[in-house]
DNA sequence: TTGTACGCGTTATCAA
DNA sequence: TTGATAACGCGTACAA
């Protein structure tokens, strides 16, 4: 493998001469008929620069590390691909880890990207009150902090919330309730606090441990022996939704035909569940996207102001919602 | 940002010490007290190695690529995530990649992260007639190609096929066709081998540009146009399946009523589809994690032959599939 | 069992 | 405009 010492040989100049004329933000220093000289030379040789001599020296590595709870959950994989493809056009890569929303091993995960030079980290895992330290570039995907310190790129769940309450209340619905996701989860709390804000009333809520079907099977139950009458609900994202589906059926209830439901995120296939799913629909990909350009501002101007990027939102109208009953 | 040299210091030892203390591999040369001194110390300040230095040291990095076609397609999510397990377990990471299926972009991303020192590769973006270069230790995951010449983990593409067939042949169906998928991959390929192989023929078979729903539709409308009177179609994988689905649906033919339908990999949801897809359950976090303790041993041993690992797989019978009409 | 010395390949600084 | 030199942090022969 040739370095920066043989194409600097077969130019004919000193190593120091050939990195200047390698690196785009030096070559004006160097006498035009050198540079191409240099340039011929490493192609000649199919030099490729060392990245970890090059990490070493410049502490950067041109390598971002994308930390999300479990890429199983189908919202993640346009949201990763977006960042990836955010990543790539200032040519950084993805280092990529599931955490399964387990602390320890997000912490775990951080300090081993943190040690492997990463320039940076996009996080999918974090909670309201998380303390992130700041000492590294970082920016929240699709959650956010309370705090609003650290930079983040999310959808609209108020807006998203809003435009579903609206819709069941022109269907004619009146008793709406509520599946939210996990408070500690800015998702889950933005969208309560949405549903709650528009129906004006918390009475008819319930919380899911976590944004799966399970999870939100097991509220809708509580949800549905605490509260009788209800003729809409609203579940705090499209997994949670089906849990619903799940839930209802036991219960002997019909979608929508009994009972109305709503999702959060329209997740591939959401269109193809029985009854098709009433959702909003976010630019999981852009999301993606936005963060990473995000991500890549901040690493070039680390201390400007965290910005917030919220991205708008649309309501997607299938088959699970209809006329309230009566 | 703590170093070996800070560490040593706080321990009153030489940072070669240190070193050897920090490093399982040698700490059996060092005292035992002296380790406990420098294990301590490296935990009271949080010392993380700089992988950096220590990559243009040892000449390894501990970060492996994997390049996929599209995170998006439903199949990779969970291999992806089995990979990252599996990887994990040696303390390694993943720095993740995607192709669109494009060479010229696959052949840059393969580059640009053996640039960054990544130790080896697991890709599932082969084709059949790809003639790898073995400089660096390469697993295929998913896909194969035909010489064999790179070790792969891949499902029991035959076998399933042949329970596919012997499941419609028990229900009566004589004319079954095939939408088969893109024949320059192994997956495409070998499914379409055994078909053929197992219904006796070759006559009633189109094959779809891509494994996607689009590409399935379109030679799904070719299959029927050609071949009157078929009552099953044998899919090349779930996605095509779904585009059988779209193209029988557009025909006027129900399924299973009038034509049976089978899928391959068992996607998540396939059994959310109407009707719910009878298919083959390939184990695609285990062909993850297969694939990544395979590089792993690769980078361990690289001139150890190359291995081919074909894990076995389940039929999955749900609604798509019933008796043939007479 | 521990310390010394050196080099991995690159780039930043200083001098020429 | 170029060359010489040092340093980034680590691991490993070799010496003690």
């Amino acid at each position: 493998v040739p370095t920066i010492k043989d194409v600097a040989d077969r130019a004919g100049v000193h190593a120091a001469t050939a990195s200047r004329a390698l690196n785009s933000a030096t070559r004006g220093m160097v006498n035009t008929r050198t540079v191409t000289r240099v340039l011929e030379a490493a192609k000649a040789l199919g030099y490729a620069p060392n990245s970890a001599a090059r990490s070493l020296r410049t502490r950067t590595s041109s390598v971002a590390g994308v930390i999300i709870p479990d890429l199983r959950n189908p919202v993640f994989p346009p949201i990763v691909r977006g960042i990836e493809d955010g990543l790539r056009e200032a040519g950084y890569m993805a280092l990529l880890g599931n955490t399964d929303g387990d602390v320890d091993r997000e912490r775990e995960l951080f300090d081993a990207m943190r040690g492997r030079q990463t320039d940076g980290f996009i996080l999918a895992t974090s909670r309201r009150d998380d303390e992130l330290p700041a000492t590294v570039p970082t920016v929240l995907v699709n959650r956010r902090t309370d705090t609003g310190a650290v930079p983040s790129v999310t959808a609209d769940n108020d807006a998203g919330v809003r435009m579903l309450v609206r819709l069941l209340v022109e269907l004619g619905h009146s008793r709406i309730g509520h599946v939210a996701g996990p408070r500690q989860l800015s998702t889950g709390w933005e969208r309560y606090r949405a549903f709650v804000d528009a129906v004006g009333g918390a009475e008819a809520v319930t919380f899911a441990a976590a944004f799966t079907e399970e999870a939100g099977f097991e509220a809708a139950l509580r949800l549905l022996d605490a509260h009788e009458g209800l003729t809409a609900i609203v579940a705090g994202n499209d997994l949670i939704a089906l849990g619903c589906y799940a839930a209802l059926a036991s219960r002997g209830l019909r979608v929508p035909d009994d009972v109305s439901v709503t999702g959060f995120n329209d997740i591939p296939f959401a269109d193809r569940q029985r009854p098709g799913l009433t959702t909003i629909r976010i630019p999981h990909y852009d999301i993606g996207l936005e963060s990473a350009r995000l991500l890549l501002a901040r690493i070039a101007n680390p201390t400007a102001p965290a910005k917030r990027i919220v991205l708008p939102v649309d309501l997607v109208t299938r088959g699970s919602t209809g006329p309230a009953k009566n």
